[in-house]
DNA sequence: GGCCACAGGTATATCGTTTAACTTGACGTA
DNA sequence: TACGTCAAGTTAAACGATATACCTGTGGCC
């Protein structure tokens, strides 16, 4: 007979002093002696007794609590484990602190994702949101800001906005390392599969592509608009080896892309590397479990999530605005690339 | 100037009725005329009223949220999305009540776990929790019991025991079929690659393999106790492959290892399927992008989370008892399996 | 000695709901 | 007519903390 929770007010008399002073000491507020303070803690680790949340959250209006929600299906979610490292980034700073991690999985439907933000603001569920995925044209920051809920952006805003962001520094370096990593192995027609235009990132990261190759006098051999899954990446590799003037390297947006591209050019009896040569982004753990072993673009996931939760936790006034760095993207050469045919 | 957010009070007040008018009406319960709710439902989206998650939760000891604790290092965690498709099935139930899913991510230090289950009881942040991966001498329900917090169990409890859990119908047939797949083609040196030998549901599919072959006067050829790491399976790999007497076939017990086990296999000028079959578990997204793709045992991963979910809320209530049905494993066809050589 | 400041507390209102207990008027019935 | 019932509300007490305002004893200082 498991009894009743103990409270505040439990331990207050075990200790022999008011629910008031109890608050102070677990909130570390002054005036409190030490020997009472003592006599608190020990009464309260004797009861076993913890803050009730709701309460806590009720009176102080603060929950505790960050949200996030991402917007995927449960197919492209599992597939693309961007999102889970993300979690594990924010969980590592939030756990120590006693923060809790609200998180919303939505479909493609456009409405949903919105109105599980706006569930999250109305009933005061969390004290503040991590978006991921900066898109064109978002919206979000403008909800959230009405709403009056505290944000932080995992990626580049759209515009010039003052919303809270956190990015890696030297965000170029990757695919800047990649290109240069292709030319110099004398690839001459270089293609890219980027992920759905609305994205910011895809946007940068192409405009970085173009940029690198220009250096060279190059401009890419084909850009190809997909959208992340594994039959938007082998489409994509069927046309780009379906031109007579075929690429000799292809940069895709994201590891699955390019992992289910690789073995699609492998179907068609095209080597990878030999004929072929391959770049993905992320350096996902799927990259070095496939043969041959992803080359990528590695960017530092869990940095990322661990500073935007740091940058929340910052702007709740629980931790110090010590900005934690993320470590620049950088080009992890694998099996997948090599020389130029030819 | 977001203005404060609106109370019950507000609502009352531009409805003309008490604050507990409101909340019947809210809350369904009777007692209230259907002109008297239609002015509370106006008002109350004129205001754009939600309840208070922390006052409901407060008053009515009921939080709406059900909690997920996942023991995994982050890698661990990225490389399988075990996980991610459990928390979208369990998710996709939640959403439409209104519920939260509260998740924490712990390391593989001994405490963490049991560390997450307490405060997310003690602090009383949630209804009830869902358990994944049922281990061999799990004290977990032991804890949760005591803390008096609803459960679910995916998978199957490690002894008789009457706490809730869900599981697939006709569990053995999966890997049941996959041994029969493989003897129909040929296959007498068949081994197995397991995870750790804590988890239940290992020494229930190596038992289901070891019958399956056993009805065909076969027994196991290797049997390796892995860790679910890449590393573990290639290591595995070169293990059974440096055996004169090597297997032609095998079995591994998740989708991550069978794929990093195959490149292995590749790796060492193994032709896979021509010199070694190779059969993994799970039916990740994973096992499609690879070449060549995995035969493997399918599990209705989202169909468990989503089955766990119903029970918790049906026992905290919400729903009506009914139990969706979870598909049975099967398996699936595709590239890394053939004739036995020879 | 009288007064003030301050450390170390205590008493109590309050956060926004739910709910048990109570009120009120209308109606049916003997 | 008098009474019981019932629908449709209302009143007010919780729920478990925090925080503001208040109290009290001690020591220092003139």
């Amino acid at each position: 007979m498991a009894s009743r929770k103990p409270t505040i007010a439990d331990v207050a008399a075990l200790a022999g002093v008011s629910v008031a002073a109890v608050s102070k000491v677990v909130n570390g507020k002054g005036g409190i002696s030490a020997p009472t303070r003592d006599r608190v803690l020990t009464a309260a680790s004797k009861l076993r007794w913890t803050p009730s949340a709701a309460a806590v959250a009720l009176r102080s209006a603060k929950t505790r609590a960050i949200g996030m929600v991402a917007k995927r299906s449960p197919d492209l979610l599992s597939a693309d484990p961007h999102f889970t490292l993300l979690i594990s980034g924010i969980e590592g700073e939030l756990s120590p602190l006693g923060y809790g991690l609200l998180l919303h999985i939505v479909g493609e439907e456009p409405s949903a994702e919105e109105a599980a933000y706006r569930r999250l603001a109305d009933e005061r569920r969390v004290d503040g949101v991590v978006l991921t995925e900066s898109r064109i044209g978002d919206t979000r920051f403008e909800l959230l800001r009405t709403l009056g809920v505290n944000t932080v952006l995992i990626g580049t805003p759209w515009r010039a906005d003052p919303v809270p962001s956190v990015q890696a520094t030297g965000l170029d370096s990757g695919v800047r390392a990649a290109v240069e990593h292709l030319v110099g192995h004398g690839h001459r027609r270089v293609a890219y599969v980027s992920g759905p235009e609305d994205r910011v990132h895809t946007l940068y990261r192409r405009r970085v592509f173009e940029d690198a190759l220009a250096a060279h006098d190059l401009a890419p051999s084909h850009t190809i608009v997909s959208d992340f899954t594994a039959a938007g990446a082998v489409d994509a590799i069927g046309k780009l080896l379906a031109d007579r003037r075929r690429p000799t390297a292809v940069l895709f947006a994201n590891d699955s892309m390019a992992v289910a591209g690789m073995s699609a050019a492998r179907r068609l009896g095209v080597d990878v590397p030999g004929e072929l040569s391959v770049i993905g982004h992320d350096d996902l753990p799927l990259g070095e479990l496939v043969y041959p072993q992803l080359t990528t673009v590695r960017q530092d996931l869990v940095g990322l999530g661990r500073a935007a939760a740091r940058v929340l936790l910052a702007s709740l006034g629980e931790v110090a605005d010590a900005p934690t760095a993320v470590r620049p993207p950088e080009l992890v050469v694998r099996e997948s690339t090599g020389p130029a045919p030819g």
